[in-house]
RNA sequence: GUGGGUAUAGCUUAGUUGGUUAAAGCGCCAGUUUGUGGCACUGGAGACCGUCGGUUCGAAUCCGACUAUCCACC
């Protein structure tokens, strides 16, 4: 349920609610693939980093330990002892970054597995049957996550396809939603917007998938080689066929720039690896720019990560500490590491909440582009 | 003390019958990362080849002495 509290140009400050809680909104997700944060962030620790909502993966979790034996552990919240709210990717991602190994048809997706390469096939009712078994607040459509950049007319055969594949899955969830041992019979579904970088595919497809009345509405297929600029241009052309009073959800975007841009065109949830990513290789997140952590240069710095920032690792720790834990191998600057540039993340957004309910959000936009000195 | 082996980048080593600019891994330095195939990838710096002398047009490579170190024996 979406719930707008207040806009400020197009701008959102909502509250989405829940089976699991209500999620504030503008929110980052955050990443835990497997069912956990990698870098030994476990659920006990995302209080601490302000983290609203986890995303977990479809595909990852069906290959590894397997979706039934999830639910025979009561499903995903159990499991990883995180109550709050829980998203799953559908698995079409992975049908595109594993695009070696795939052959994509009408019934779904063949593709071996990454890790034993046994053949498997994915379709939008396998999709949804395993997000059911994960018991997942919220479900995304199996979708095909168009390479770029792509034909026109692939593209255009792409996404009537995954219109086609987005109706499969809303019949099969509304099946899965009323059957006697489903652990999450309200589960949520998010459809997903495809197009390539063509406007006018983007917004065909977009007025389609909003006349099916979901849950939320996600563009995807962004943030995959093309310009930044671009990839604004889309989400600018699209925004506007995207239902009002329904949550809008960046796919795996992005840089703490790509987010603040894509809230002021009016985006309210975002997902992405990069904190985690960047900062398992030692690149930290601060209000003045991304550091190194393992350049030489902080050997003798004892001041924290950054200095305006308040996390449980910048409360404690200096860069010196880290920068020794990182270069040393020690599982603890990972984790150190990670938490923070979460923090970072989930720290931006309550910023941006905060600036849109005080009506301040233009002057943050503003300031904050001012400071890392350009858009991208 | 005697006999034998070894000596090449910070470390561990490769280097053809002597032939242009001596190679690799680790470490070091820096960069990359956007719905995650987690300790990755890309690039860079760094060696007058133990020391001195000899043979040769030419020596990391062959010869001698010395030094260091390892093994065996006394």
């Amino acid at each position: 349920m979406y719930k707008l509290l207040k806009t400020e140009g197009n701008a959102r400050r909502a509250e989405f609610s829940t089976p699991h809680g209500t999620i504030q909104t503008p929110a980052f997700m955050n990443v835990a693939t497997c069912g956990a944060i990698k870098g030994a962030v476990s659920a006990l620790d995302l209080k601490d980093i302000k983290c609203q909502v986890q995303l977990c993966n479809t595909y990852h979790l069906h290959l590894r330990p397997g979706d039934k034996v999830v639910k025979q552990l009561g499903g995903l919240h159990k499991f990883t002892r995180w109550e709050g709210p829980i998203l799953t990717d559908s698995g079409g991602f992975q049908v595109f970054s594993l695009a070696k190994l795939r052959n994509i048809k009408e019934e779904g997706v063949y593709f071996s597995s990454h890790i034993d390469g046994r053949k498997i096939f994915m379709g939008p009712e396998e999709s949804m049957q395993i997000q059911s078994n994960l018991g997942s607040t919220i479900a995304m459509a199996f979708d095909e996550c168009i390479e770029n950049p792509a034909p026109y007319d692939y593209t255009k055969k792409s996404i009537e396809r995954t219109v086609r594949w987005l109706e499969r899955c809303k019949k099969e969830m509304a099946r899965l939603n009323s059957l006697e041992d489903t652990i999450n019979k309200e589960q949520m579904l998010f459809g997903i917007n495809q197009g390539s970088t063509y406007k006018d595919l983007r917004i065909d497809h977009m007025k389609t998938i909003a006349e099916l009345d979901l849950d939320g509405y996600a563009i995807g297929g962004l943030a995959v080689g093309e310009p930044a600029e671009v990839m604004y241009e889309i989400i600018e052309a699209v925004e506007p066929y995207a239902p009002k009073n329904k949550i809008r959800y960046l796919m795996g975007v992005g840089t703490p720039v790509n987010i603040l841009e894509a809230v002021y065109i009016g985006v309210d949830l975002f997902d992405c690896v990069m904190p985690s990513r960047n900062a398992r290789h030692g690149h930290l997140f601060t209000k003045s720019g991304i550091i190194n952590i393992s350049n030489a240069k902080y050997e003798l710095d004892d001041s924290h990560i950054d200095s305006q920032c308040d996390c449980p690792v910048c409360r404690n720790f200096s860069r010196a500490y880290i920068r020794h834990l990182m270069k040393s191998g020690e599982m603890l600057g990972m984790r150190l590491a990670v938490m923070h540039n979460l923090y970072f993340y989930n720290n931006l957004m309550e910023e941006i909440r905060t600036a849109l309910d005080q009506g301040e959000f233009e002057a943050y936009y503003r300031h904050y582009r001012d400071i890392l000195g350009k858009r991208i």
